[in-house]
DNA sequence: TAAACTGTTATAAGATGGCTATAACAGACA
DNA sequence: TGTCTGTTATAGCCATCTTATAACAGTTTA
């Protein structure tokens, strides 16, 4: 398992710790029913709190990537709810698209660039 | 001009503020040259700090979409630095679409879905 | 010239969030 | 029993967000 976090990143480490795991799940890396490690383990392996593993993976709970289970902790286990998916979706992407159209890149390039990360990452779905 | 902020959202006033301007920008709500208000005039209308509208203008300000005039106010003036642009496109997209992919989202409702939102707003260029 | 407006800067204070540290608890398992 | 799970509580430190008050320099207008 390859987590690479970023400590001069602006960006919190439990956020880069839940992006990570979400891309290993896309990427087929995790797959429905495999465990994680136990928070201590993983905190122990990246150099940092057990807290802050702990709650990268609450968060991944709430957002339905992930189940726990008291004996085999932290199960990958999607919970598909397709609506809430979408709206979160369209507003992350109105953000992306109104930035990307003030610095004029084109609606064509936008979809070039999807279908790049999804050939990059030749294991997305 | 039209601003709505969200006083229960837990995104920053300042960001909220800083998206609904670019979004202004996309739609050519705002054009090249224009002048925002005032930090205390904008500050007044929407009934927040003046402070929290200037940090909002001094990050349009560093990532290019406005320039700050004395005499004129903040101005909107796009600075294409394609490279950068394109970088941090890639990164967001990079999160959204693991995300989305996790969710059975499939890469042709993605390129729906940015089809949808351009023509939604209509103004994009 | 004087008044009213710009952005900018400084300082302070309160609230919240991120991260760490230490500790303890209940359940599962060998 | 000893060791591994997740969970919870408490505490402290630091950074960020937001507000408040105040002042300064330059610009515009009456």
């Amino acid at each position: 398992m390859f987590i690479e976090i970023d400590f001069n990143s602006d960006e919190a480490l439990y956020l880069q710790l839940r992006n990570q795991i979400i891309l290993g799940i896309a990427t087929s890396q995790f797959q429905e029913g495999d465990s994680l490690p136990s928070v201590r383990q993983l905190a122990d392996t990246i150099g940092i709190n057990m807290h802050t593993v702990n709650k990268a993976y609450t968060v991944l709970k709430q957002e339905g990537f992930v189940k726990v289970d008291r004996r085999k902790g932290a199960i990958i286990a999607i919970d598909i709810d397709r609506i809430r998916t979408m709206e979160e979706l369209r507003k992350d992407l109105q953000v992306i698209l109104a930035k990307s159209s003030c610095k004029n890149i084109t609606r064509d390039e936008i979809h070039a660039l999807i279908d790049e990360i999804y050939e990059d990452y030749g294991g997305l779905k």
